[in-house]
DNA sequence: CGCGGCTTCTGACAAATGTCATGGCGGCGC
DNA sequence: GCGCCGCCATGACATTTGTCAGAAGCCGCG
C-alpha cells in the first residue's frame, strides 16, 4: 500500500473545519495535516506542510480560494488543488478552473463521496460537480467588456454615477454609457439588477 | 446518569451536517436522532422524532431557521431550539430571541464548544456567543417603521418604484416618499445604499 | 379629548439616471 | 489599408428618482 494522502484543510468555519477533519481522517489513506481559517494563513500552512492536496473554502477572509490556489500553484506546484463551497457561482468555476484547481465541489455532497473525490484529484485527475458544471454552462461567457464589468462592480454598493466616475477616473457620461450598455447586455432595466444578475452568474 | 439528549441536525449542507452528527455523536451524552435538509423537513423530522433540543441553521432552503424555531415553540414546546450560523447579522439575533430561540452561536466555534452549549441549552439556560451579542448591542433597534422596512425590502433587488408600489399596493408617490425617509433615517444617499445598509444590520 | 406618530395620498420641483447620436482614438484581423 | 470593435468622451433629451410641503384618516396614550 502507498502512503497516505496528505491534506491541507482551509476554512474559516472552525465548527466545518474540525469536523472535517476528523471525518476525513477516519479513512485510512487519507491524512489531516494542516489547517486554516484564513487566505494568508492557508498559504503559510501549505509552504510549512507541502501538503498534498489542498481543500480550500471558496469564502474566507484575507483571500479567497481561488487566490490561494492561485499562488499555491506558483508556489507549490506539486500540490493539487480543490475547492469546497456552500453557494457556487458559474463564474467562480470558470476562474478557478483557470487557477489550475482539479476539484470543484458544493458543500452539499457527503464526506464519504468528498473523500472520493480527493483521491480522484490526488490521482491527477478532474472533478467537478455535475450540477454546478451545467450552471457554468448554461450561464455561459460573460458578454461584458472589460471596463463594463468594472463599472458595474463599481457600482455594486449602490454609490452614484459621479462616485463611479470618480473611482474610475473617469467622465460620468462614460460611466453611464458603460452601465447603459451593461443592463442592456444583461436584460436589465437600470444597472441595479443588472448588478445582482451579474454578480448570480459570478461575472463581477 | 441520565438519559442522552437528542438532537436534530438542520442544515442543507450535507457535508457539514454529517460531519456534526458524527463528531456529536461522539459525546456520549448526546444522540443524533434526526437528521433535515430544508426548514419544512426539519419541521417534519421535528413533530416526528420529538428531538430535546433543535440545532438550526440560519439559512435553509425552505424556511430559514428563525422560522422553523417559531413553528416549533407551537408545536412541540418542550423542544428547546439554537441557532447556528456562518455570519449572523445582528437583526436575526434579535429575531431568533423573540422567536424563542434559546442558543445563537456562530460556525466558527468548535464542535467540543457546540456540545457544550448544547448541554446549557438543555438545561433550559440560554446561550449567546459574546461577540454577536455586542454586535446586535451596537447595531441597536431599527429605526425604520413596519412600512419603511418593507418598502425597502421590495426595492432589494432593485426593481424600480412603478413595480415596488405595484407589488405593495401602494402609490408610487408614498412607495418614494417611504424610500426617501428610510434613506435619510439610514444616513444613506439613495435607496440602493439604504438597503445595503439595512442588510447589513439584519433589519430587513 | 387633544397630541403625536404612522399611513397614505397628491402635486411640484430639482437632481440623478438612462438613452441615443455622434465623434475621435487605438488595436486587430484580413 | 480598411473595417470592426472596444474605449472614452460630449451633448441633448426623456425618464426616474429624491425631496419637500401639505393634508386626510387612524390609533394609542396621557
Amino acid at each position: 500500500m502507498t502512503s497516505p494522502v496528505r491534506l491541507l484543510l482551509a476554512d474559516d468555519e472552525h465548527l466545518i473545519r474540525g469536523a472535517l477533519a476528523a471525518l476525513l481522517g477516519l479513512e485510512d489513506d487519507l491524512v489531516v495535516v494542516a489547517e486554516a481559517a484564513t487566505g494568508p494563513e492557508a498559504i503559510a500552512m501549505a509552504i510549512a506542510h507541502r501538503p498534498d492536496v489542498a481543500v480550500l473554502d471558496l469564502q474566507m477572509p484575507g483571500a479567497d480560494g481561488v487566490t490561494v490556489a492561485t499562488l499555491l500553484r506558483d508556489e507549490l506546484p506539486g500540490c493539487r488543488t480543490m475547492i469546497v463551497t456552500g453557494h457556487g457561482r458559474p463564474g467562480h468555476l470558470k476562474r478557478a478552473l483557470s487557477a489550475g484547481v482539479r476539484g470543484f465541489v458544493p458543500k452539499t455532497v457527503s464526506a464519504q463521496r468528498l473523500a472520493e473525490i480527493i483521491r480522484t484529484v490526488h490521482a491527477g485527475n478532474r472533478y467537478v460537480d455535475p450540477e454546478l458544471a451545467s450552471d457554468a454552462i448554461a450561464a455561459g461567457d460573460s458578454p461584458l467588456t472589460a471596463r463594463e464589468a468594472e463599472v458595474l462592480e463599481l457600482s455594486a454598493d449602490g454609490a452614484p454615477v459621479a462616485e463611479i466616475a470618480r473611482r474610475a477616473s473617469l467622465s460620468p457620461g462614460t460611466v453611464r454609457n458603460y452601465l447603459s450598455s451593461a443592463a442592456a447586455k444583461l436584460g436589465a432595466e437600470n444597472r441595479h439588477t443588472a448588478v445582482r444578475l451579474a454578480q448570480a452568474k459570478g461575472w463581477v
